[in-house]
DNA sequence: TTCTGTTATAGTTTTTATCTATATAGAAGC
DNA sequence: GCTTCTATATAGATAAAAACTATAACAGAA
């Protein structure tokens, strides 16, 4: 079988059209060339010089194989170079997984900070619910994503990040809002709008209606924010709404009251995880540090 | 350095996910893999793989050479396929030189001949004049070519292939033709015209002159063998030309008288040349045998 | 926990790439 | 025509590395 080495020992002779000087350039002894030639000459089954005391020249077989051996040695240099690049963890490609109540109002708070300090980290950013976001990185088909707490999986390295807080929205008809605060024990049986089981916001405000004594509507949920957003201003009733969404989406106070609980446990919290084993860990935590940072200070 | 070896190896470890399949795929042990695959990591400056006992995929860096891997093998396997293909000699290019008296009358002749019998050989055909034909030959410029005897150099291996007579051409008006010949005496005197001295057939026409006691007209010669017949037609004077240029070139009877002298040996030979050393000299043989028995029947 | 399956490590053997020394042969020079 | 020079090939020895076997380490499943 050939190898890189013979190929190369190929390409400077037939440049230096002369085994011994070849062998100079290559800084190899020249009998070791001339029996590398040979055994090249051997494996493909072509003659590829005409061996003379004067000089060494390609044959026409050799003459026209030229071309595929530099193109072998060029790719071959591209990959080195590639390599040389990836070297760097921070240089490559990282397939992030974000869910989508989260990652549409996170990202663009913490994207610039990422590419400030990792000038060539690249993320691959995909939203699925976070159950599905978790398998994703326990299978391999992310490298590492944000999920709501608590995790199902117990094989995954969990990096805290951030509490996020969840707000009572309302339409301004409603006129809940007195001076933006409600009390706990109004919430009791109170009606709350929803999202759909499969997103993970759903369980959350179960709970805290559970814990209040407010009933969640199960007639109508929506299936994003954004839906739900609006049947809480078509006036069917109030939500609980995360604060980065709120903060990036709710720009008209004359529709909505925004309301805080005093009292109550009402947030949710995010983390980054990913595969303990990942070579790169140290880059996540790295990353991770970032996002507490960045939210810590906004 | 990393090895063709290794990056199949690296492919296949990508492949299969696992170092365990892939080294039962490559029929090696797996502790053989393993060690090459650190060995290349090491040689990248990258970790290629993540290793859990479950799976071994590949981390982003290595995610991101795949390609680049991949085009390395690919580019290889071109290569060995091109090889194979001209590990067949008479599958490749040959640099055929010829001499402009010569190539464009009987090339025509032989080429369908070779591509019938060598179907896959190509000739790549280039015009010199005769004593830069053999010096390309001895310094490789050249594979073979088609010389005029006698040879200027002794290293080159000499095929003859055949003789080609040489005709007087008269204008029609001259009257020289009495039945198509004229005995040698008849020449002496006669102002012959020929071409410039780059050409042989300048020192072959010289020759016969001083034999025949014919005058070679020096004040006008002839670039070309065409230039050479226009001054015959337009009654400049006779000339001596070859027979093949004349059986593809000569069509109009009534322009020219085409005479054969008795007696004289008007004749140039041509050989085909090539380097002793060249490992395709056995099918030079061949196309040198080829072309005898082609001009023997023609 | 024990068992199973996967990768890593240790130690050995085999292969092969490389070296030095020398033979061989063509070209140039005497 | 002989010698010398120079380039490549061959022989034999050595060093490098790629391969193997055996076994350790370790995570996940039973």
């Amino acid at each position: 079988m050939a190898t890189l080495k013979q190929i190369q020992y190929f390409q400077t002779v037939a440049e230096t059209q002369s085994i011994r000087r070849a062998a100079d350039r290559l800084a190899i002894a020249q009998p070791t060339l001339s029996t590398q030639l040979a055994a090249l000459e051997k494996s493909l089954g072509i003659t590829l010089f005409e061996r003379t005391r004067r000089l060494t020249q390609l044959t026409p077989a050799g003459r026209q194989l030229l071309p595929a051996v530099k193109q072998v040695i060029a790719q071959w240099h591209e990959m080195r170079e590639l390599a040389h690049t990836l070297s760097d963890t921070a240089a490559s490609t990282h397939r992030l997984g974000v869910p989508p109540t989260l990652g549409p109002y996170l990202l663009p708070n913490i994207v610039p900070s990422i590419h400030q300090q990792f000038d060539r980290l690249k993320l691959y950013v995909r939203e699925e619910p976070p159950s599905q976001l978790e398998t994703g990185v326990v299978e391999g088909r992310y490298d590492l994503a944000l999920v709501p707490l608590p995790l199902r999986s117990d094989n995954l390295t969990v990096d805290v990040l951030f509490r996020e807080p969840l707000m009572l929205v309302a339409a301004r008809e409603a006129g809940l809002a007195q001076n933006g605060v409600l009390r706990e024990q109004e919430l009791a049986g109170m009606s709350i709008l929803g999202l759909d089981e499969r997103h993970q916001l759903h369980r959350e405000v179960q709970q805290i209606c559970e814990r209040t004594g407010a009933m969640l509507n199960r007639d109508y949920e929506g299936t994003s924010l954004d839906t739900l957003r609006q049947m809480v201003v078509m006036g069917m009733g109030v939500a609980f709404l995360p604060a980065l969404y709120i903060r990036s989406e709710i720009h008209r106070p004359e529709e909505l009251d925004v309301i805080r609980i005093d009292g109550a446990r009402l947030y949710r919290e995010h983390a980054l995880v990913y595969r303990p084993g990942s070579p790169v860990r140290r880059l996540y935590q790295d990353l991770a540090n970032l996002v507490r940072e960045r939210m810590a200070n906004a």
